[in-house]
DNA sequence: AGCTACTCCTGGTAGC
DNA sequence: TGCTACCAGGAGTAGC
């Protein structure tokens, strides 16, 4: 599923591509995947505009438009659970999980495929309406281990499900938060004010590291859904040590890993790097 | 404030 | 082989 890593580098991949480029045409081939499903709004505004810059935000990607008579307005796009975006020829048959398709200058076109049409594109002139209420990127100078220890001692909530909350912390999903957790040797269901200052520090570290490697080896391909806009997998999922290990040995200390449930989501853990928390230092869920 | 349950979806797979 | 049932999961929302 794309995360941050995955976004990173959809749009690294992208970016060089479409910069400059003109829109000539949109086709919607499910009006769903349009916000408001304002389909006519979306390609009046398009047509005719040039992508001027393309850039991420948390899971986000965002494209700045400018349209010589209407001004600036920017395309917002979330990936969700299978989403994908890549640029081929217009003369290439349309794949068929394709739910957008942008065509450029040069006999190109962006397309969006989505699987599970979980994925979404909004057209605004306010960004910041939807990228507003996220939390810091975890890649940037204003997440620090003061900022992490900080925030964490304010919130009465389980660890996990606070690192997958977007308006907390930007782009960690359900892989690299159950990765960074046991690289810091942190039970998910700990509750945040609970774990120590020590394994907050590691925390800070594990983010940014598995965040970092990931995009270094262009995100995880773990299911069929993701790969890279110019078609390989990734290569993160051979790096893994927790997601998707269930039942295998932990590389550390050799302790089958285990699958629990963590706020309706698979969560994986090593039970004896990542200690269950003391009764009454953890809420709710299940071990 | 923070929890659970539900919704949106399809492809893959288990079971018969 | 072919059918049904169920599951995964990011994020938004409702209800408690």
């Amino acid at each position: 599923m794309p995360e941050l890593p995955e976004v990173e580098t959809t749009v690294r991949q992208i970016r060089p591509l479409l910069v400059g480029q003109r829109i000539g045409d949109v086709r919607v081939r499910w009006a769903g995947s349009i916000v408001g499903r304002q389909v006519a709004g979306l390609r009046r505004a398009l047509i005719g505009s040039r992508i001027e810059r393309v850039w991420r935000r948390g899971k986000f990607f965002v494209f700045d438009l400018c349209h010589e008579l209407r001004g600036r307005s920017y395309l917002v796009g979330h990936l969700r659970m299978s989403g994908r975006l890549w640029i081929e020829s217009e003369g290439r048959p349309h794949d068929r999980h394709a739910r957008v398709e942008i065509v450029l200058e040069g006999d190109q076109r962006l397309v969006f495929a989505d699987v599970r049409k979980f994925g979404r594109l909004c057209l605004t002139q306010r960004p910041n309406e939807i990228l507003g209420c996220l939390g810091p990127e975890p890649l940037t100078p204003d997440f620090t281990r003061a900022w992490l220890a900080r925030a964490l001692s304010n919130r009465r909530r389980q660890i996990k499900p606070l690192l997958l909350d977007q308006t907390f912390l930007a782009g960690l999903g359900n892989i690299y938060t159950d990765e960074a957790l046991f690289r810091a040797r942190i039970h998910p269901l700990r509750l945040a004010h609970d774990v120590a200052p020590a394994a907050s520090q590691r925390l800070t570290k594990s983010i940014r590291q598995v965040l970092a490697a990931a995009i270094r080896r262009e995100g995880s391909s773990f299911d069929s859904y993701y790969r890279t806009p110019e078609g390989r997998s990734g290569r993160y999922q051979e790096r893994l040590l927790v997601y998707g290990r269930t039942g295998q040995p932990c590389r550390r200390c050799g302790t089958t890993i285990q699958r629990i449930v963590v706020a309706q989501r698979g969560t994986h853990v090593c039970p004896r790097c990542q200690p269950t928390p003391p009764a009454g230092r953890c809420a709710g869920g299940r071990g």
